[in-house]
This record gives C-alpha cells, structure tokens and sequence, in this order.
DNA sequence: TCGCGATGTGAGATCGATCTCACATCGCGA
DNA sequence: TCGCGATGTGAGATCGATCTCACATCGCGA
C-alpha cells in the first residue's frame, strides 16, 4: 500500500523538475542547483522513494544478485559457506540466489542456463563434475565474473578458493600409518569428483612415501550419502583380512562408517581406528571423539566473496588461485598398533 | 560471447518480420501465421535466443524470484526447508532468493526492505519476533504474497504452515512422567520466540495435567547457540535438588545439555533422562540414542512453496493454516523411575 | 457482388531509471 | 560591453519484451 509504485516520475513531479532533474539529484552527478536538490531529496523521502532495482538493472545489465551454485545447500560444510558469502555481499548491497546443483552436471548446467537469463552480476560455483565443464568456461567467456570454491576447472582460468585436499589426506594417512597401521581402508565418494580425486592422492602418496603397496581392495567406492557410506563400509569391513584403520574422505562417509561400524558390533578404536575428512559438530559428540581433518571452513565463503565483489568492482588482475591448508585435529578415534 | 546480447529485435530482424510478430509467435498469443511463425522460432533456436527476464520483470513488475528469509540457514531445520523449498519452486521457473535473518528483527527488517526493492514476487518468511511484525504486515498488504513457516505473526492473516510445538512438547513431557519423572527441568530459548513460547506452553500444560506444580527455577533460559545451551545446563545442573529429567527444546539446545551434561560427569539415562523437541542427525549417533519430538520437516518446505506458487498463480481463497502434527521417537534417553 | 468477421502484421507506447544532447542563463575576464 | 566557460535544466532516447491499436487482406454468407 504505502510505497506501492512511487516512481521517479513522482518524485520529480512532486518537487516540479524534470525526471532528469531529479535523477541527478538522487544519484549525485551532473549539474544540479543546490535549493532543486534539496527538494527533490526532500520529496523522495516524503513520498518514501525507492529505486526500482529490475529498472536500473535492464539498463545496467545486471541485477546486484550474485549466484551461489553448491552441490548441496543441505551439507553443512556449502551451508556454511553460504551463510559466509552473504553476510559479506550484504554488506556491498548485492542479494544472493542459491541453487543447488545436488552433485548432478546436468542439473547443474540447466541452473546456469536459467541464472543467466536472469542478468546475474558473478557467480560462486562448486563444479560438480572433474570434467564435465564446458558449461562454465562458457559462463566465464561471457564476461560474468565467476569465482570456484572447494573445486577447480583445470580448462579456466579464474579466481578460486580451495583446500589442500591431497596435503590434508596424507597428513591423515601418514599419523595412521605412524600409530602402526599399515592396512588402511579408504571410503571414497565417486561425486565430488575433484576433492576425491586428490584426496585419493594424498591417500595413495603417503602409503608409497611409507613404502606400503597399494591395495586395491582396501579402496571401497560410495556415493556421498549416510546410507550409502554405511553399505561401502559394511562391504569393506566383511573381508577376511580386513584392515586395522578406516580413512573416510569426507563428513557424511565418516557418519556411515561411524554407522556401519557399530551395526558390524565394530568398536572405535579398540577394532578399527579412524579418521575422517572434514571436521563437524557430531565428531565431539561420539565417544571416543573423532579424530579428523579439519578445513578452514570459515575463510573459504568470505575469501570468495570478496574476489567476486572485487572483479565487480571492476578490479583486473591475474586470477588468484588461494590453497588454504588443513589441520589434523588429533581426538580418540585411532588406536595405537604396537609389534605389527 | 555465444549467445550475448542476443535480444528479440535480432530474432525478429532474422526472421524478417516486427518485433511484435516475433513476440507472438514465441509467446504463442494473437494471430500469427503458420510459416511465420515457423521461420521466428526457427531464427530464435538458430541465434540461441532467450528472453530476457529482467526486461520481462520490468513490464510484470516482479522478477520470478521468491524470497526466502529464515532465521538462520545453517540451521539444519531451515537448509533442509530451503532445499526443499528450491526444488518445488524450480519446477515452476522460479529461483529462490535466501537472505538470513540471523534471529535479528533489525536484520530482518532491513533485509525485506531491500528484497522489496528488487520487484520480487514473494515471500517465505520465519519471522524472528513474536511482536515486532508491523514491517512483516506492510510487506503482505503492498500485495507481495507472503507464506509463514515455522511460525505465524498474529496480525496478519495468510498462508502459515508450522508444527504442533504445544502439543509436541505435552506429548515429550507426558512420557518422562510416565517413568517417575516430576521434577522435569526445561532449557528453552529466547530468540525463536513464537516456538519457544508454544514450547513453553506445552511443557507447563502437561505439568499441570498431571498435578505437577511448576518450578520456575527448573527453567533455564539460553540464546539459541550450542554454547549457551552449554552454560545453561551447568548452571541448571548445579543446583542442590537437580532435576531428574530435562526436555530441550530445540536441537541446538539438545546438543549443548549433551556436552554440558557430559562436562559434569553426568550419565544419561543413569543420572539425567533427556528428550529434545526436533530430531537431527546426531540424535542417533549417541551412545544411548536420543529420545526426541520428531517434526515432519520433509512436508513444511514443499507445501510452503507450492502454497505460494499458487498464491502467484492468482489463487484467490481464504488463508490456509497447516499444523502438523509431531512425533516422539522414543530411544534411549529415558530411565524409568520406579518408587519415586 | 457486397460486407463483415476472422486472420495477420507492424508502428509505437509502455514499464522505470538514466544518460545524451540541446539549450538557457549567469558571471567574470578581456 | 562582449564572449565564453561554468552552471543548470528538460526533452527525448535507451535498455528489452510485450501489448494496444490501427490497418490490411481474405473468404464466406447473404
């Protein structure tokens, strides 16, 4: 009712100068006298102007929206990033629009497809697929300013934000294979292609660096869900010769082998030690605590958020690639194996 | 570079025909003849043509956005409803626009003034404050439909779709006095108001019920933060006469007695039986399991957002106003106090 | 054969904000 | 006193899609 289709049009009539007038007035620039710009502000105020965001936006361009692609706004690790990044575009009067891709490419391209109809100013994208990813190197040509968090696109060149993913899991792996482990299982997801990726890495660079073979068997594949991490790790754990340590690359596999092991009757660490990827809440919450891998979780949303705001600005520098490090935060979750 | 600046006058100029000709052939209205029309949808698919939405939005004055304001979206009640909600409102083109309240009335107030200004077509809102809601109400009567979750505003008659928080919280303290329970502690917050006060309600009936008098000092309030819900429950605990049961009523507060109860030695069901209003992931990796009121969080996101789809659609019909009923999972987080 | 409804198309207006261009006035230095 | 830069203002164009209105043509029934 109250504000309901004040435009500039009334506001200039109501302070009786032209549109232009006023809008010279309102937005500081050009010639204005000062007694016409103070009537004309004091007429927007009265009559409780305000700028039509969708007007400035068809002549600009662009509309103050940044898009937010993750793979899953329900995982707490994108949440939060989430959270981070509009806290900080809040502060530069951009909105954010989130879309999630749930780890699907195709989903995914058809999101950017309709985001971009929409006239967004810059994205925030976690690339689902390690090489599906013309769809976004297209974006980027396109002139849109685009910034990657958690996964880079090998073929573009752009700012990004992501975690050292192989040094993290080696640092898991080799503080296993220093408490005597040597048969060391790996749940890994077949999603999130690009962090599982080096993470397997990190995996299999510590076991060489220790001279441990590689055991093929050890490696059990899962989409990243609790119910499927439970189904791998009941897999793995109903061998023979079953191993002596679990490493789970990321926070809902470390949840199903926390399931899967206590269905089997498998306790932690007395029968199998673990660590996981990716700290959060619930690790301090079992008995014993989870011993894992944590993220700068906190960095990654405002980081990017701030490249994004800065290319927006216009800023025209050599894309940045930042690698946060992680940290092993040692709970009780490993056992020591003495004399193997 | 592929499809930029791709706009209905190239489509028409292509087809060699006006733009007005164009515009009905890709809308399907008016009269347009059959080769015609052929020979713009033919031009359109060729030059990868897409409306631009912003133009659109301009002439309709509203953007096919709908904005979604929780109290906070790292709460895993509200990521889970935004997904949903995202899902629901993507069949119908529709994106999701997520701005965070932080459980903030300034916040909230600022962020709506803002989203208004970007034309958006409605709003899902979690309102922060149980009173202050004038901003809340001059939203819904501009005419941008407005659809509650979580909680309602009393002056303002819409769309609500919330939960049984009275009845929920009857039912958790009905059972711990059915085991012997009667001096039932109650960790509540203060910032989700309107479910607090439900909450509150439903505690306080059910002592009643039963002939309990009610102990004011068995009440601890805290804001709703992990960590406060920490303090709360020590201090709650280190009174003399303790209460031999606590119901928390959210599962942030859940989490926070489970470290605070943990950090004083105390066993649960041994020494303390707990039971938290909403279930969440951690409830079941506990050793015993949590006892909880299980909200049917899988319906409140889609029925919200097809409640304003059709609110959009011109739906014209008196305000609908779901409560869903709750559901106690009972675990293993309640002794049974015999004697007593 | 005439007339009118059905069919088909384009010119131009519109949504709201902003910018360009043209024009008018003022005041100061030569 | 003249002239020109500085100052101030408005008309109208523009962004892109859509809609209204005007106009033209076609074909069928009377």
């Amino acid at each position: 009712m109250t504000q309901k289709g004040i435009t500039l049009k009334d506001v200039a009539a109501a302070a009786k100068v032209s549109r232009a007038t006023a809008a010279r007035a309102l937005n500081s620039y050009g010639y204005v006298g000062d007694e016409t710009a103070l009537r004309v502000l004091e007429a927007a105020e009265r009559l409780g102007y305000r700028a039509n965001l969708v007007a400035q936006a068809l002549r600009s361009g662009q509309l103050p929206i940044v898009g937010f692609v993750p793979g899953d706004i329900q995982n707490p690790f994108f949440a939060r990033i989430a959270h981070d990044i509009e806290v900080e575009l809040r502060k530069h009067r951009h909105n954010l629009l989130i879309a999630s891709s749930e780890e699907n490419v195709e989903q995914e391209k058809e999101l950017l497809e309709s985001l971009r109809s929409l006239s967004i100013r810059g994205f925030i994208l976690a690339p689902t697929s390690a090489t599906d990813n013309q769809h976004i190197v297209q974006l980027a040509h396109e002139g849109a300013p685009v910034v990657l968090i958690d996964r880079v696109v090998k073929e573009l060149q752009c700012d990004s934000v992501v975690v050292d993913n192989e040094g993290g899991a080696r640092e898991a792996v080799d503080y296993l294979v220093s408490n005597g482990h040597d048969r060391i299982g790996l749940l890994r997801d077949d999603s999130r292609i690009f962090t599982a990726q080096e993470r397997l890495a990190g995996y299999q660079n510590s076991l060489q660096s220790h001279g441990i073979a590689l055991d093929e068997s050890l490696i059990s594949v899962a989409r990243s869900t609790v119910e499927h991490a439970v189904d791998a790790t009941i897999r793995l754990f109903s061998r023979r010769n079953r191993p002596t340590a679990l490493f789970t690359v990321d926070s809902l596999m470390t949840q199903g082998a926390l399931l899967g092991l206590r269905s089997m009757g498998l306790s932690i660490p007395h029968d199998v030690s673990l660590v996981g990827f990716d700290d959060f809440n619930l690790a301090t919450f079992t008995d014993p605590q989870i011993t894992v891998v944590a993220q700068p979780i906190s960095e990654i949303g405002p980081l990017a958020a701030r490249f994004l705001l800065e290319r927006l600005a216009g800023k025209k520098i050599a894309p940045r690639h930042i690698r946060f490090p992680t940290r092993l935060i040692v709970r009780g979750s490993v056992a020591h194996l003495r004399g193997r």
